[in-house]
DNA sequence: CTTGTTAGTTAAGCATACTTAAATTTATAA
DNA sequence: TTATAAATTTAAGTATGCTTAACTAACAAG
């Protein structure tokens, strides 16, 4: 068992309210929009990094480049994405995002930091600051830390 | 759009880096047991909230009780979960984790949470404090907020 | 220009997670 | 006590996500 310090303690009470309610949210949107979650998923991979390979897309899954073709078959056929040739290397796809598929995930960003909104009007200028300083704080030491052993 | 202040953006920005460390991390433990995330959330949601009924799990997935009880089949099956009568309703099952289930669960958290503690590490001691009560703050106003609006 | 490698696709097959519909058992109310 | 409702389960059928294996096309090197 990890030590329980006081940060300890307050990183988990505020992921259990806050992980939970966000990863809730986003399952929910997911569904309404009538996607899986890996389809889902295969699209905010694209929002964050932008367009990709097809093999970059299976490594970051863990699934083979099958499955993975497989998966962007759908999101193609839905409109949601777009399948390209790379014109470096023309064996190589290059996915990305469609107009439509971007602004649906857009959609979801929105709905899903419509709370912050809430929990923002109920603070203090100086509880702002605050937060914002401890966060921006753990966001610079937790990108340092991103050394992240992916395999 | 939503007015983009400091705040906002720090906690965008925080979601970015621990979101998604956090959801990779669950997702990669979670296949290395073997499980599936329907049947890892379902052992996720008892280890929280404890025992429950059935059309409990139904209603919080969002499924059908023919699903949700499908979903139980599998975790009875693996011992991770139990299914008993419920003694003040013999119609209704109380399902809860058994002793291998919450083990299970609680070696994920540690494994999850290694990385808090190399965060904590890399403060000091002001530090710690100062995001200690940012986020106690955010928590308690986070749980003002669970109004959720479930359905 | 052939030979081997790399990127991706297609096909067949399996497991899982759902659904609806019908059955079972227990509780509850007239 | 009898009818209805509630909490599940079982069965049958569908969609998805994955895998392996076989295949195609493009690049890279000798």
């Amino acid at each position: 068992m990890t030590k329980q310090t006081r940060l300890n303690r307050s990183i988990r009470a505020w992921m259990d309210v806050f992980l939970h309610r966000s990863m809730r949210g986003w399952w929910r949107f997911a569904r309404s929009t009538g996607l899986s979650m890996p389809q889902f998923s295969m699209m905010m991979q694209m929002y964050h990094y932008g367009a990709c390979g097809m093999s970059e897309v299976s490594e970051r899954f863990e699934i083979t480049p099958a499955a993975a073709s497989q998966l962007a078959d759908k999101l193609v056929q839905s409109g949601l994405i777009m399948r390209q040739e790379n014109p470096n290397d023309r064996r190589a796809k290059l996915l990305d995002l469609t107009q439509k598929g971007r602004e649906l995930i857009e959609q979801g960003i929105e709905e899903r930091y419509r709370w912050v909104a809430e929990m923002e009007a109920r603070l203090t200028d100086e509880q702002r600051t605050q937060i914002s300083e401890a966060l921006d704080l753990m966001t610079r030491i937790g990108q340092d830390l991103e050394v992240d052993p992916v395999h």
